[in-house]
DNA sequence: CTTAGCATGCTAAGATATTAGCACTGAGAT
DNA sequence: ATCTCAGTGCTAATATCTTAGCATGCTAAG
């Protein structure tokens, strides 16, 4: 999911815990994963992610705390565009409209009213 | 990317490639494969995603035009629920805030205009 | 001081994914 | 008729991922 391509799935699994709560320690992605593996197994790919430049660590005590190399916007754009371009032919519009639609139901008035100033804002500064 | 999880790179990026594309080819796939390996490994992915039951396969003339299991509506939002919730804590408007964001240049006035129309629709349906 | 708990370093086996190669078939061109 | 091209069926080797296990060090409790 989150940037280029090149991750498998353990370890895209993790990128998304990790970036889901900006860090994570050892323990913590190993308790966020749905079937988890052993210990050694989460360190193994963690450490194999952060081998291949995907992670970093600092020393949080006693234990290592993990945190992407991608910043979290420019991770986050990334995935954003490629549901884009997979899904939505590129358009954001379209993309904008389908969330209003699954998500019509959860979106409170102050929600709505924001995005109706958002939207607004962007065409004044269209013209 | 597409749906739940399971799925190695190779067989992500075909499957993206295949919902991006409604359906293809081999041939079709494989042209759009950044660094495409042979028409046989190509083969061979797109038969073991048919095993696990992601893609099936019609006949058309002498060739096969593969296409998703998982309608396209579902996929593309179970895609997008897991950007939510991996990128924007579950909220649909900082997703839609962040299109925005991303994107206000790229938005013709008639799109934020129709934009500004769902927003309302929302907003009248709230109440 | 010694033990138990929890953390990491390192290594190797096992499972899966990825790739290529060869055999076969059918259609159209020479 | 036969050659060649473009497709599939099948199989096997290679690469990579995924997992577990053992050794070690540090800290807190008994």
């Amino acid at each position: 999911m989150t940037q280029v391509d090149g991750l498998s799935r353990r370890e895209r699994q993790i990128m998304d815990i990790i970036y889901e709560r900006s860090e994570a320690t050892v323990a913590d992605v190993r308790g966020a994963l749905p079937e988890p593996p052993s210990y050694s197994a989460v360190r193994a790919l963690l450490r194999i992610l952060e081998e291949k430049g995907h992670l970093q660590h600092r020393q949080d005590g006693p234990r290592y705390v993990y945190l992407a190399t991608v910043p979290y916007r420019q991770a986050r754009e990334s995935a954003m565009r490629r549901v884009l371009r997979t899904f939505f032919g590129g358009s954001a519009s379209r993309a904008v409209a389908a969330l209003l639609d699954m998500e019509a139901d959860n979106l409170s008035e102050d929600e709505l009213q924001h995005l109706a100033g958002l939207v607004d804002e962007a065409r004044k500064k269209g013209r």
